[in-house]
DNA sequence: CGGTTGCAGCCTTCAGAGAG
DNA sequence: CTCTCTGAAGGCTGCAACCG
């Protein structure tokens, strides 16, 4: 890489190790100009970029021919951002907010080449690292300007200094051409330009860079020739961006004329990667001619506008060709996702388009994501919850186009901005009535409302929120509860993740709960008062601190058939900590309401003398039955015994309080432990006092005895199980299924 | 020969529509 | 309200082709 040249532009003075403001960079060029001259040509560049503490980056001079800097502080943060349209290269330390500045060029189409950025909001919504970034909005490059140009795009005349200036005099930095806001501290924008910026783009160059044309060009709507276009097709492209972006920025409008058209197709047919027909055999045509012979020729042999291979993946990928990246059956749905630009397509819709088996849709779309070249995003149409694929580039925020596109607004569900809706309402209100979050999220009718209500019990599965009964804030004296939805937590990415996925543990049970949820107040809570005809127990399990708020969701049962009974209920009683847990709770939480008497009994035996229960070297594993009084009501609360143990060291509770005390005089003749009892153990940690009379041959039998004494029935030996191998002493050797 | 990829069959789940 | 049917999505699995 050279430099030292007398002519060169020294930037690499005016950024080394600090940030400078424009104007101070404004002023290293004026002496720069009045040092050498202005008109003279650097014949070699570069430019260095502190980006960071200890890192430096150079961009050779090559690439550096047409190509924009900025560097951005934002939130103590600092990067660099360039793009380079001579080689094609886009490079950044932040992919998204280079790849929104490339897709908002949209006025390199313009003869006045501007490249612009549109607006803050939409900085913000792009990046979320740089929603404090303020800078916009244009700078401007004077082009070789087109013969015939009298005006810029925004009305005003062409002056001679204008004139001059895309000769090649440095006018770079005057507020003609450079027009940068920046705010006071969060951001210093700085962009720069060689002298061969003044010479902008070749308009292969516009045509490679714009960001609607492509992908226009690369996916017409012909089916059965795509990736490419007739000459109908590529005007009605340049009208569908200049009237939409017109519609973007309402203070500038481009008029499409005839001559602006002849204009662009001139630019296109002279792109080295566009071809008009087959090896560019009509790129010589006019506009006017390719017009006729498309019309005049039978569909077969029409003239079509062909881009290479290397620009439809440049387009629709955003890289060279790279098939270990996006495999060609990946790269076929990418190419369908980016004809459909920011409206996206339905994944049905792509299943159908792409002719692909349905069931590797989904996953390559999933894929495609995951490599982030699409947005996948959850919707509902009408009865099917099914995708919007997007491309990454067009993505936004709303799905205003797709809805109108479809038209069937009415019936489509965005999930994210319904997921963005209920948990801006939640954080509000905390808790708010479901029929209040039905209105306030405009889901009145009965199929919305579905909708709602199968969200917020994945919700509550998740354990993001809880169907909860409260009391009207209105109705001091009316102790009626309303089915209300609660803010347990903050959503994480993750949750979001839970949601979006099918899960089997997340839908078990949702179409249970199916139906009842539709009529307002006949949630599952009702449903368990029916299994729980003593009132005052449900009371005093199920309010709240709050006092107002009952819970009104339903706990998934914890229980699992291949659980032992006894081990599930010390682990839900110890799960539950210090705060200890009630009958009705382990009811709740472990098996179900038709269990709570056998729970009840078989509670009651594990509590009854929890002295005995364990043997002392697993007494860890007992369960201690406290009493504890609510208003009037008594009722148990269960601690595992370590729990328990930490509420006696803490002051909280005494163990005399929960010792087992003989009620009769059967169970004065049993020898209880005393609660201090220590285990005498060996150094295995196992009791020393086995009770040899219970087990075979007092303990000291082989594993082959212990087998034969239970003589399982149903135990059939494979080739794979140890064998006891009996020697000719009759004793038992090493084992081995080949031996 | 093992890994990767694409495809197809079979299955379950979800959601809505419609009949009884 | 319940049941059945339908369409869509997607998981699991096995097979075949391809490649290094």
């Amino acid at each position: 890489m050279q430099c030292g040249n007398k002519h060169n532009w020294r930037m690499e003075i005016l950024t080394y190790g600090t940030f400078h403001t424009l104007s101070h960079i404004k002023g290293k060029v004026s002496e720069w100009s009045k040092e050498h001259g202005s008109g003279t040509e650097p014949t070699n560049c570069f430019v260095s970029f502190r980006v960071s503490q200890g890192a430096w980056v150079r961009i050779p001079p090559l690439s550096f021919h047409v190509s924009f800097f900025m560097i951005v502080r934002s939130a103590g943060r600092v990067r660099c951002f360039w793009w380079s349209a001579i080689s094609r290269q886009i490079t950044w330390q932040y992919p998204p907010l280079v790849q929104f500045l490339v897709s908002s060029t949209h006025e390199f189409l313009s003869p006045t080449a501007a490249v612009r950025i549109s607006s803050p909001a939409s900085i913000s919504q792009q990046t979320a690292d740089f929603s404090s970034v303020v800078c916009y909005d244009i700078f401007v490059c004077p082009a070789t300007l087109p013969a015939g140009l009298e005006q810029w795009t925004d009305g005003s005349k062409l002056t001679s200094l204008d004139r001059s200036s895309s000769r090649g005099d440095c006018a770079l930095w005057r507020p003609r051409w450079v027009v940068v806001l920046t705010s006071l501290v969060s951001v210093v924008f700085v962009m720069f330009f060689t002298h061969y910026c003044c010479t902008l783009m070749h308009p292969h160059q516009l045509v490679q860079a714009h960001p609607t044309l492509m992908p226009s060009l690369c996916h017409s709507s012909n089916e059965t020739a795509p990736s490419c276009a007739s000459p109908a097709d590529i005007l009605t492209f340049i009208d569908t961006f200049y009237s939409s972006a017109t519609l973007e920025t309402s203070t500038r409008s481009h008029t499409v004329d005839r001559r602006f058209q002849e204009k662009v197709w001139s630019w296109l047919t002279s792109h080295p990667e566009v071809s008009v027909g087959r090896d560019r055999e009509s790129n010589h045509l006019h506009l006017n001619d390719a017009e006729r012979l498309a019309r005049e020729a039978d569909p077969e042999h029409a003239v079509r506008v062909f881009v290479s291979r290397e620009r439809r993946w440049l387009a629709v990928a955003g890289h060279e060709p790279d098939e270990t990246k996006v495999l060609p059956l990946e790269f076929a749905l990418l190419s369908i996702i980016a004809s459909h630009k920011s409206n996206g397509i339905f994944q049905t819709d792509l299943v159908k388009l792409s002719g692909q088996d349905k069931r590797s849709v989904p996953k390559r779309t999933d894929v495609l994501q995951e490599k982030g070249y699409i947005e996948k995003r959850a919707i509902q149409i009408k009865s099917v919850r099914t995708s919007l694929c997007v491309l990454r580039r067009f993505s936004k925020s709303d799905l205003s186009g797709a809805a109108t596109a479809g038209g069937q607004e009415e019936r489509l569900i965005d999930f994210r901005d319904f997921n963005d809706r209920l948990f801006a309402i939640l954080r509000e209100y905390k808790i708010i009535a479901r029929t209040d979050l039905k209105n306030a999220l405009g889901f009145a009718d009965p199929w919305r409302w579905r909708v709602l209500s199968r969200a917020l019990r994945k919700f509550e599965r998740i354990g993001v929120l809880k169907r909860v009964r409260a009391t009207s804030q209105y109705a001091h004296d009316m102790k009626k509860l309303h089915p209300c939805v609660m803010l347990v937590r903050e959503p994480t990415e993750r949750d979001y993740e839970l949601f979006h996925e099918y899960s089997q543990n997340i839908y078990t049970d949702l179409e249970q709960e199916d139906g009842l949820e539709l009529e307002d107040g006949a949630g599952p809570a009702d449903a368990t008062e029916d299994f729980a005809p003593a009132g005052a127990d449900k009371a005093v399990g199920m309010v709240k601190q709050e006092g107002a708020v009952e819970e009104a969701g339903r706990t998934i049962p914890a229980w699992s058939p291949d659980r032992i009974i006894h081990n599930q209920i010390f682990d839900l009683v110890d799960q539950a900590g210090t705060s200890g847990i009630t009958n009705l709770d382990i009811l709740r939480a472990g098996f179900g309401s038709f269990f709570r008497r056998p729970l009840e009994n078989t509670l009651a035996r594990l509590v009854e003398c929890w002295q005995l229960s364990q043997p002392l070297h697993l007494r860890h594993l007992a369960i201690v039955r406290d009493t504890a009084l609510e208003k009037t009501i008594t009722h148990y609360i269960h601690y595992s015994t370590a729990n328990f143990q930490k509420l006696v060291d803490a002051g909280e509770a005494s163990w005399e309080a929960v010792e087992f005390v003989p009620r009769n005089t059967k169970a004065e003749k049993i020898s209880v432990p005393p609660i201090d009892a220590v285990p005498d153990l060996d150094e295995n940690g196992l009791p020393k006092a086995v009770p040899t009379k219970e087990l075979v041959k007092n303990g000291n039998a082989s594993l082959l005895a212990g087998i034969l004494t239970v003589n399982p029935a149903d135990y059939n030996c494979t080739g794979n199980d140890p064998m006891p191998l009996r020697l000719k002493d009759n004793s038992y050797g090493k084992f081995s299924p080949w031996q």
